[in-house]
DNA sequence: TATTCTGTTCCAGACGATAGAACGGAGTTT
DNA sequence: AAACTCCGTTCTATCGTCTGGAACAGAATA
C-alpha cells in the first residue's frame, strides 16, 4: 500500500509518510483528536494510528491528555516552526524592511511565502498598532486566488502552473461577494498584476479587509513571496491607494535585493518562472 | 535496533522515531545540510537519511534545494507550529491578558510553557514598542535555570523533578556572570520563589536583560507556563520592580482563571505537582 | 443489564525497510 | 592531466519490523 507520491520515486518509507499524514490531520479543528477519530480521518487502521500517536508522542512532537484521551499537537512543532521560518533567509532578510514599512505606514505588515503549486503560507508580519487593524496569523494558509500576496504569487507563476491551479481548485472557493471565481476574470486579473507589478485585494478575501502587496524576487528572478500592507476598506481610500503602492513595491523590491536579486531587465517577464516545488501535493 | 524511548513500550514505529529525530537534527545551525552531514549529527546510515529526506520532502517538511544539493525546514512546519501554539487553549485565554500587559507596561511580555522535563518554550509575546527592548522569539527554547519563567516553572516542580534537572543539567550552563551554577544555591533561590509567588531574573540569562514573571496554574493547579514582563536593565529599578510585580501576579492569576483554576487553598503548596510528561527525554 | 462506543493488546505472516558496498560526478590536489 | 576524495545516489539480498484483523477491557450510554 505504497503511498501516491507525486515526485519521489521507490525511497519512500510508508511509515514516515503515515506519520505525517497524521500529523497533517491536527490542522483541521478543533485541533485535538483520539485514536477512532484519527483513524476515520485519515482512513489509517486504528492500530496504526495508535502506534504512530504513541511514537510521536514518546518523541515529543505531540502531547497526550489522560484524562479526555486525546491528543494535541505539542510546542516542539512550535519550536520546528519557528525554526522554519527563522532559518530562512526570506525572513532574515525581509525583518527590517518590514519594520520600516511597519512603522512608516502604521498599517499591518504581512510577509507571505509560496508554500507549494496550491498556496501560501503568512511567515512574518508586523501588526498595526491601531484599534480598528487587520491581524494576519503567522502560519496560516491562503488560496491563490484571493488576497493580495496570495493573486500576486499565482500572477508571477508559469502559465502552466496557473492553469494547473485552475484545474485543481475547480470550482474556486467563494470568499466574499467580491471573490472572483471565474477562472476567465482571474486569469485576466493576474494579467494585469503582472501589468501593473503590484497586486490589490479589495475584501476578495474577508469582508472589510484591503490590502496592497508587491513581489519579492530570490536571486533567480523567481518570485518566492510578497510583502501586503493590510488595513480595513475605511482607510484604504485614492490617496492611501497611492502612498501605499509605492512604500509597498519599494520594500519588496528592497527585499529582493537583499535576496540577491539583480533586475538585469526593468522587464519582470524574465522572471516569470516555474518556482521549483517538489513538494507532494496536497489540498489547503 | 529499537529506540531507547524512555516510556513507552512495544508500539514504537522505528523508522517514524528517525524521522522525528531527523527533522530535530535541523535545530542546530545552520539549519540546512546534506545528506553525509545529517548522517554523521544522527549516526543514521547514509542511505537511511538519504530516503527520509526524500520522503520528508515528498510529504512537504523538507524544502531540498537542488544547487546545494541541501535541505531545510519548510514552511509547512510553521503552519503546523503554529497551530500546536494557536490551537492551545493556553494561547487563547492568555491572548486578552497579554495585550494588556503589554499596553499597561509598555515593556516586552512573555508567554513561556514547560516543554518538557528540562525545556521550556516561548509560545507567545507582545514586543514592546520602544527603541531599547527585550525582544524574545517565539519558539525559542530555554533551560530552566536562568530566567525568570524558567526558573519560576522548575520552582514549581516536584522536587524529584527538580533533581532530575539538576542530575541531568550538571553542571548548569552559565550564560552570564550572574546565572547561578552551584545547585545549593539554585535550590535556595527556588523555594524563595516559591514563597514569594513570582520570580525574577537579574541578567541571569542574558547581560542587560532583566524581567520579573509569575505562574500560571491549569485546572488542576499544576504550573504550566508563566508570564512576564522583561525589559533592559536601564529600566528595571525598584519602582518599576514593585509596580511590575504586582501586574505580572495579578495576569497570571487572570489566566489562570481562564483556564479553569480555582485556588481552594490561598497558599499555592498544593500546587507542587509533577506536571505530568511523557516526552523522551531530550536534551537543550 | 445489555449495548456500543472507546483505547488497547495480541499474533503470525508478508513485504518493506535495512545495511553495505558500488557507482558516477564534481571539486581538489598532485 | 591524472589521481584522489568527497559527495549524492543506486542497487540488491536478507532480515526483521511493521501490518491488519480480530479479540480484549473499560467507560459511557441506553
Amino acid at each position: 500500500m505504497s503511498q501516491t507520491s507525486a515526485v519521489p520515486a521507490r525511497y519512500y518509507i510508508d511509515a514516515v509518510g503515515r506519520a505525517v499524514q497524521l500529523l497533517r490531520a491536527f490542522l483541521s479543528p478543533p485541533h485535538r483528536f483520539g485514536v477512532t477519530e484519527l483513524s476515520q480521518m485519515t482512513g489509517l487502521t486504528k492500530n496504526q494510528v495508535f502506534r504512530l500517536l504513541r511514537t510521536l508522542t514518546a518523541e515529543g512532537l505531540l502531547n497526550w491528555d489522560p484524562e479526555t484521551k486525546t491528543y494535541t499537537l505539542s510546542y516542539a512543532l512550535t519550536e520546528l516552526g519557528a525554526v522554519a521560518s527563522r532559518g530562512s533567509s526570506l525572513v532574515q532578510a525581509a525583518a527590517p524592511v518590514l519594520d520600516r514599512l511597519a512603522q512608516e505606514t502604521g498599517e499591518t505588515v504581512n510577509l507571505i511565502a509560496r508554500a507549494d503549486e496550491f498556496s501560501a503560507i503568512c511567515i512574518d508580519k508586523r501588526d498595526s498598532a491601531r484599534l480598528l487593524q487587520i491581524t494576519a496569523k503567522i502560519g496560516a494558509r491562503f488560496q491563490l486566488h484571493a488576497g493580495a500576496v496570495p493573486k500576486l504569487l499565482l500572477a508571477f507563476s508559469a502559465p502552466e502552473s496557473i492553469e494547473r491551479y485552475l484545474a485543481h481548485r475547480q470550482p474556486l472557493q467563494r470568499f466574499t461577494p467580491h471573490t472572483i471565481t471565474d477562472p476567465g476574470a482571474l486569469r485576466a486579473e493576474l494579467a494585469a498584476i503582472r501589468e501593473r507589478g503590484y497586486s490589490v485585494s479589495d475584501e476578495d478575501l474577508d469582508l472589510g479587509a484591503c490590502a496592497i502587496a508587491a513581489p519579492i524576487f530570490d536571486h533567480h528572478g523567481v518570485v518566492v513571496a510578497g510583502v501586503s500592507i493590510a488595513m480595513p476598506a475605511s482607510r484604504f481610500g485614492e490617496a492611501e491607494r497611492a502612498r501605499y503602492r509605492e512604500a509597498v513595491v519599494t520594500a519588496a523590491a528592497e527585499i529582493s535585493r537583499r535576496l540577491g536579486h539583480r533586475p538585469d531587465t526593468l522587464n519582470g517577464a524574465a522572471s516569470v518562472t516555474q518556482p521549483m516545488i517538489i513538494s507532494r501535493v496536497q489540498d489547503r
